[in-house]
DNA sequence: CGATTAGCGTGTAGACGCTAATCGGTGCCCTACT
């Protein structure tokens, strides 16, 4: 398209009435009204919509919206016909007659924009009516779900690339608020996209202070005395449902408006505590990891952990929900140790190999073509474990998926050859996960500042220390960035076991490396340069 | 991995300490009932 550009420009002028895009936005709009893939990295709040509805109005067809909760899908729905635009969402209470008129409506070009959610995707009537309207634009968001949902979770998550295809492969635009590089390869690797660009921005939120208090038991009676110093409102996130409920009777006698928030709550509860916190009757919610997707209350003064989150990703996410007006806010992690093991609980499970063999046998048994429906009976797997057993054999070169079709690859590995590489795939995939267990762990126990802890996770370099968060108060934090020397920040290494690898951290004597077969890595920069651990392959850009 | 609970033996009423078993987070969906 010439002077896609240009036309972005306008029609976000006349459409959403975007007088002023921010630099990243027009990016994005522009390489996909042109038709290239697109991953963007940007805040809540930095305007994620109209990157995809600018360009959406452009292309000629209609506009899939891949999105994880009904809520969301409503929201959007709701918004876009503020603005007359013609948009539907989709989801397993949509009546049958509405759910006809919804596809009659996209095929005539009198719709847009249709939301649903991918375990939508996985119906077959589903992705065949859409096929038949030919969309030019899907937009997968929140998608850093594919990486942190779709293994075990929520599967079909992983099956969103297939569908890419059987619906002619219109432009992809896959948008979230955090996402490590590891995360971001993943997106672009699960969905299939085409050499994307990548617009990644405002990781610094340098208004949050951060601050780790270091427990010795229970945090409980601490974190009330804390949060009752807090200016209100807030939220504090903590590892189970039962703690929600000790905890936010606590702060209730302390003379808090406090309600307790996890998914074991009935809908109509769960509605109320979000409706009264964002309508500020509410000082704190006490949530488990439930309470947050879109969530976009500005003025958020702290959101502190009871205990440890898995991985810096959820903790990044968790805590940007505070202070998005810009004004101060504050991030308090209670910490001890032993937490870390529930996320150890969460992340060890393994496929069972039996399982798994059965099902290679079942593929090869069935034939050059079967279909899902066919194996389930005969494996007696629900959708979800068919799901994410397939992926695996897929990974593992043994199967070919298809949305509805699964084949044997010809001369693929014998069953138990298969299983086994399966294995192997989900061990790796559990010690990378691990690896980030760990890099939390670090988050946790670092003297160098935390911020420039975390932004160096997410592949972001903070030149200086911040002066916002508890190392940089004590003191402790201000050792250089990047020392002299080789393996300098963004560095591309090599390890003879891990593989390759780029430099995200730089400490006085260590280095962490995120290896892109490995997951996160310390090292010690003596051990490096004494037994030449590493030899430098390139000092910047991608491989 | 760690915290909590259930069950057991003790030695005869109730509490105590031990061991073994159980549970722990995210949301679609669909089905059976109001």
């Amino acid at each position: 398209m010439r002077d896609a550009g240009a036309k972005c420009e306008r029609a976000a002028r006349r459409v959403l009435g975007l007088t002023d895009l921010r630099p990243g936005q027009l990016a994005a709009m522009t390489a996909l009204a042109e038709g290239r893939d697109t991953l963007v990295v940007m805040p809540t709040g930095a305007g994620k919509s109209a990157i995809y509805q600018v360009p959406a109005l452009l292309l000629p067809g209609p506009t899939l919206v891949v999105s994880p909760l009904i809520a969301l899908q409503r929201d959007q729905v709701e918004s876009l016909r503020r603005r007359d635009e013609e948009a539907v969402s989709l989801d397993a209470g949509t009546p049958a007659r509405r759910r006809s008129e919804a596809f009659e409506a996209l095929r005539a070009g009198e719709t847009e924009f249709l939301f649903c959610a991918p375990e939508q995707l996985a119906r077959p009537d589903v992705v065949r009516e859409l096929a038949a309207a030919s969309p030019s634009l899907m937009v997968v968001d929140e998608a850093h779900c594919v990486s942190s949902w779709g293994h075990d979770f929520r599967p079909d998550y992983l099956r969103l690339g297939a569908v890419a295809e059987a619906l002619g492969r219109p432009v992809i635009a896959a948008l979230t608020a955090t996402a490590a590089p590891p995360v971001r390869a993943e997106i672009v690797d699960r969905l299939g996209m085409r050499e994307p660009l990548e617009i990644v921005q405002g990781f610094d939120r340098p208004n949050i202070s951060l601050t780790v208090r270091r427990m010795l038991d229970d945090p409980a009676a601490e974190l009330v005395a804390a949060v009752a110093q807090e200016a209100l409102p807030g939220i504090v996130y903590t590892a189970s449902r039962r703690q929600t409920g000790r905890l936010a009777g606590m702060l209730t006698e302390a003379g808090l408006r406090a309600e307790a928030y996890h998914a074991g709550l009935r809908r109509a509860e769960r509605d109320e505590v979000h409706g009264r916190f964002m309508s500020g009757e509410l000082d704190v919610v006490v949530s488990t990891n439930a309470f947050g997707m879109g969530i976009d209350k500005p003025d958020v003064r702290f959101v502190h952990h009871a205990e440890v989150p898995g991985s810096p990703d959820s903790y990044y996410q968790e805590i940007g929900r505070a202070g998005r007006d810009g004004e101060a806010a504050r991030a308090v992690l209670f910490y001890r140790p032993e937490d870390l093991g529930l996320h150890r609980f969460f992340t060890g499970a393994l496929p069972d190999p039996e399982t798994l063999e059965r099902l290679a046998e079942a593929v090869a048994a069935s034939g050059p073509c079967t279909d899902r429906k066919q194996l389930r009976e005969r494996t007696e797997l629900s959708p979800r474990r068919l799901t994410s057993l397939l992926d695996l054999l897929e990974r593992a070169g043994a199967v070919r998926l298809g949305t509805r079709r699964v084949s044997p690859v010809p001369g693929a590995p014998d069953p138990h050859a298969a299983a086994e590489l399966a294995m192997r795939l989900a061990e790796r995939r559990r010690d990378v996960e691990r690896t980030r267990l760990e890099m939390m762990r670090r988050y946790a126990e670092t003297e160098e500042c935390r911020r420039r802890f975390l932004l160096g996770y997410f592949g972001e370099e903070l030149a200086e220390p911040c002066g916002n968060c508890d190392t940089c108060r004590a003191g402790t934090a201000d050792q250089p960035a990047n020392g002299e020397g080789p393996f300098r920040v963004h560095a591309q290494v090599e390890h003879e076991t891990w593989g390759h690898g780029q430099v995200i951290q730089r400490g006085e004597d260590r280095l962490t490396v995120l290896f892109q077969e490995a997951g996160y890595r310390e090292l010690s920069l003596e051990a490096v340069l004494e037994q030449r651990l590493l030899t430098e392959t390139g000092a910047e850009g991608r491989s």
